[in-house]
DNA sequence: TTGGAATGTCAACAAGGCTGACGTATCTTG
DNA sequence: CAAGATACGTCAGCCTTGTTGACATTCCAA
């Protein structure tokens, strides 16, 4: 029952091994936003201020609309945060040339700034991560995540991917 | 500059691999709730209950301390959720026996059965993802998740990890 | 017997989700 | 050109889940 398909053991795939992944996506995405949210609680901003100035740093010029579907919140909860974040001068939004309905955003000087403190401790820990567990680890890492993504997930995911930046 | 430390390559290390990490991990982590918060929506339950009902399932007997620890929050906040998942039977509070200030925690048939559904289509993406991602793949999501942790969280999680339940 | 630990509970508040409704430009299409 | 669709903003109100602070109870242990 246990036994072999094609030479490769399933044991892997018991229920207990699958639950410890859980309990592993559980805890390990506590530390992932530790140091962020610790950041973060001085400066009167939370998570979703973060998962904003993080998308409009990765795609400047971004519309509304695509970091509506990115992060998967109604226009309404972003815009709050939108509007906080424009107001304190951290995030500038453009009339589009084009299609003068749309609004393209733009991190600022002081915008950019937070972005690079955040994403600095952030990536701190991942590199620590990384690093301990070594290259094969992190290809296996990065293939579990990529399954465990919805569909659209992982087309905002491959879409982001491949920009030089 | 990207060369090499004793044979390995360290081009796993740069900015640009650690955001793809990081990415992954922000979309995955939307796929990892999706499935438990699709069903919980119809219950008048959130992801705090499933939470709980996780963790009373597998440590049967903990006390509220030891759940407040693993979970982070506040007594207040946990004390919200255990309520009315004992009001509505799923849970039980046994007063200690060594030390009557402590409650014991257990889930009911029912409260059995609604873990049982949460954590069938929890584990059946898991179960996609690994099967897809294949057995060394699954090693190395692990170890990065593991390195990933705080170490309070680390021990909580070790400390799961062993129970043969 | 007294201090401290474990628990529960009340009140008030904030962040960040949500829905519904409405207004206003601006495109697009028949 | 008129009508409908799209992109965006905003007001109002609700929910969950987190927070602090204060206080009561119960009971262990020194």
């Amino acid at each position: 029952m246990n036994d072999v398909a094609g030479g490769q053991s399933l044991l892997y795939l018991t229920d207990e091994q699958l639950r410890k992944g859980i309990e592993a996506m559980f805890f390990a995405y506590r530390g992932f936003t530790a140091d962020p949210d610790r950041i973060l609680e001085d400066k009167s901003y939370g998570r979703a201020h973060h998962r904003a100035v993080h998308f409009i740093h990765r795609s400047p010029g971004t519309t509304v609309n695509n970091l509506l579907s990115i992060l998967g919140v109604t226009k309404q909860s972003l815009n709050r945060v939108l509007r906080s974040l424009i107001e304190d001068g951290l995030v500038e939004s453009r009339v589009g040339k084009e299609d003068k309905r749309e609004r393209h955003l733009y991190l600022t000087d002081t915008g950019a700034a937070l972005e690079r403190e955040l994403s600095d401790a952030q990536r701190e820990r991942m590199r620590a991560a990384y690093r301990a567990a070594g290259p094969q680890a992190v290809a296996g890492f990065r293939q579990v995540l990529e399954a465990m993504m919805d569909v659209e997930m992982r087309r905002h995911y491959e879409a982001l991917k491949d920009k030089t930046t």
